[in-house]
DNA sequence: TAGAGATTAGTTTTT
DNA sequence: CTAATCTCTA
């Protein structure tokens, strides 16, 4: 790591009275520049609190709070960082609907959707039982969403019969959610949006609140983040906006480049400034990911170089199948790290999709090697942790009929599909006789026509857990969460509940992961002084806990290349480099592999030292072996930089290719266009 | 109503 | 070959 700023990022860190647009290369010192300008800001005079810096991830959050608290002791400024508002754009969203939340016809305790919550919603609306269609209208409600066009909107633009179906979802959606007090993760960012379009007050309230506005990874904005962003920093206030267009991998959620097009058009005051100095990786590592995303079409011209090393060819090596590839890349770490006297937490195994970390995490733990999965399923998609979710979400919200359902059966209180139908029968005729607001089901259990609709027996048991939430709800703005959580725990029975129905492993392990959530929820209160509503909402947003105070593991990292962006590590392996894997099948039948290959760029553009690239000649597929080809992108690499290890191709290929000249390039050529 | 077995579908990334 | 969903019985 560089010990002075070179100019150009010296430039960056001073020029902050006028719109910036700083185009940082892969490891050009985005992240120093942008906490150096916080320490700047604040010298300067700069109120923290107005200083807004708007990540995109919860780990560039956190990452970029602790850097920027350690430049700023470093230039006497305290803790004034803890004031400043570094947060992702969901959460600075959420922020503001919480704020705004009278103003947008919000209960304050409204719930947050996650799209688990949304799907069986959406999937009734369209009239489908199959989910993987249901997700797909889900996602083209997000496009709507994200691109800020309403159901009107969309009815009328919706061409062919699935768009139309989509479009009728989307707005009975809307109402649903409406009805349930509820929001999703894209209103977070469109109820602002459509708040301070409407509401010039809010506005300027807002804006107020703004004297430098900091965004990071600036080409993965989706046009309502780029709108909710204008309507931030107003015509006045200076903002830098940092980001890289070889690394945009966001376009399927909506993110477009045209964000970057449109930047230097919406201010003409503009000034850009590239980081071109890569301090991260080797001179080979370099040429090839240059090479690679050299057949990209690109935006804004910029050339990487360095002046680190030559280094290492970069590796490639073929594997039979994902339990090969895995041993081989397990087999090759181990070896290096004894070779380099390396730690664990040096390497890192990237991959495309979540489901192929599966066979690497058997080969490290035959070996007894420590790993950490980073982007795997969450703490807050376990079964456990939704049931105490829901309840909270229930107590601070009893519209929220989602949550309702899930926590009156975890654990089982003798309730069951019949007397769930018949609660919403009386929700839903009680609906339409108390005019306006509709009733929910929790409503629905206090009402007179309950009587002859469920047997005693079952009316009892949801009057006892109705009790049981109106009695926490009344206490939870005043006492400890932490209080209120063991107390939850205790009145509902779920450990027991667990220990009864699971088996013994099986339980042990949920109740831990249920005292280690409770106990950080109880902590995370008592830290920043929110009661367990406030809470609630927090954790809707979270994707993984804070780690506790200490450093981290020693540990392999195991991660998506989404995931892994930001990060780097000395050495990388980045595997199954296959057509269909990486480019996707369906990235390629769409017609997308330029993202692909940013995506491949971003993969090579972690590693420090070396570069291990691997592939498989087979896979299993729904239990079936298929032949794979390896990666086209594997043909664009700086051939001279590249060896290639073991023998990919049959004799026969390989005679061909020799006699070509250049051996494997032109049999991997020929593999990848079969 | 709840839990245990049968059945069947399954391609990607995240707030 | 999984993993989640569905069906059936106690």
């Amino acid at each position: 790591m560089q010990h002075s700023l070179n100019a150009a990022q010296r430039d960056a860190v001073q020029y902050d009275s006028a719109p910036l647009l700083v185009l940082a290369g892969a490891g050009s010192g985005k992240t120093r520049v942008i906490t150096a300008k916080i320490a700047h800001l604040v010298t300067r005079g700069v109120a923290p609190e107005k200083i807004v810096a708007i990540t995109f991830t919860n780990k560039a959050a956190r990452e970029m709070r602790e850097r920027a608290r350690a430049a700023l002791q470093r230039s006497g400024a305290g803790d004034a960082a803890a004031k400043m508002a570094i947060s992702t754009f969901h959460a600075y969203g959420l922020a503001i609907v919480r704020a705004e939340a009278r103003t947008l016809g919000l209960a304050p305790g409204f719930s947050i959707f996650d799209p688990a919550d949304a799907e069986p919603i959406v999937a009734e609306l369209a009239g489908t039982a199959d989910r993987a269609r249901a997700r797909a209208v889900q996602r083209r409600i997000g496009q709507w969403k994200n691109a800020l066009t309403p159901p009107a909107a969309a009815l009328r633009e919706a061409s062919d019969n699935d768009a139309l179906v989509a479009a009728r979802a989307y707005a009975g959606y809307r109402d649903a959610l409406a009805a349930y007090q509820a929001v999703d993760f894209d209103d977070l960012i469109a109820l602002p949006v459509a708040l301070f379009e409407r509401d010039a007050a809010a506005r300027a309230r807002w804006q107020a609140r703004c004297a430098h506005v900091l965004i990071d990874e600036y080409q993965d904005t989706n046009p309502a983040q780029y709108r909710l962003f204008r309507h931030l920093v107003g015509d006045a206030t200076p903002f830098t906006a940092v980001g890289d267009d070889d690394q945009a991998i966001y376009g399927w959620r909506g993110a477009t480049l045209d964000n970057l097009a449109a930047l230097p058009r919406d201010y003409p005051d503009l000034r850009v400034i590239k980081l071109e100095q890569n301090y991260r990786s080797t001179v080979r590592i370099l040429r090839c990911a240059n090479a690679l995303i050299g057949n990209n079409p690109k935006l804004f011209d910029k050339r990487l170089w360095t002046e680190l090393a030559h280094g290492d060819p970069l590796r490639v090596t073929p594997a039979a199948d994902e339990e090969a590839e895995a041993e081989l890349v397990v087999r090759r770490m181990a070896g290096q790290k004894f070779e380099h006297r390396t730690q664990f937490r040096d390497y890192a195994i990237l991959y495309r999709g979540n489901h192929q970390a599966r066979a690497f995490e058997a080969a490290l733990r035959a070996q007894s090697i420590p790993y950490e999965i980073s982007g795997g399923q969450s703490m807050f998609e376990r079964t456990e942790i939704k049931d105490i979710v829901a309840y909270l979400r229930l107590i601070a919200n009893e519209d929220d009929d989602p949550a309702f359902v899930r926590a009156l059966s975890a654990p089982k209180r003798g309730i069951g599909q019949t007397t769930l139908a018949r609660l919403g029968e009386v929700a839903q005729r009680a609906r339409v006789s108390a005019e306006g607001r509709p009733m929910s089901l929790f409503g629905a259990v206090f009402d007179a026509a309950l009587e002859t609709a469920v047997p005693a027996r079952q009316r009892a048991a949801l009057s006892e857990f109705c009790a049981l939430i109106n009695g926490l709800r009344h206490r939870a703005e005043r006492e400890p969460a932490g209080r209120l959580l063991d107390e939850l725990l205790r009145k509902t029975g779920y450990a027991d509940w667990l220990a009864a129905t699971l088996d013994r492993r099986d339980a042990q392990a949920r109740t831990q992961s249920v005292d280690y959530f409770v106990g950080w929820l109880a902590r995370k209160g008592e830290a920043d002084g929110r009661n367990l509503l406030e809470l609630t909402q927090m954790v809707a947003l979270i994707t993984m806990l804070e780690g506790r105070e200490g450093e981290a593991a020693d540990a392999v990292c195991l991660s998506t290349l989404h995931a892994a962006k930001g990060l780097e590590f000395p050495h990388v392996f980045l595997v199954g480099l296959e057509e269909g894997i990486l480019p996707h099948r369906e990235a390629i039948d769409a017609g997308n592999v330029e993202e692909e290959r940013r995506l491949m760029y971003v993969g090579m553009t972690r590693a420090e030292r070396s570069l291990h690239l691997s592939y498989c000649r087979t896979r299993k597929r729904a239990g079936e072996k298929v032949d794979c080809a390896p990666s086209r992108f594997l043909t664009e690499l700086a051939q001279e930089d590249v060896r290639y290890e073991d023998q990919p191709l049959s004799a026969d290929e390989a005679i061909k290719a020799k006699a070509a000249g250049n051996a494997r390039l032109q049999a991997l050529k020929a593999m990848v266009t079969k």
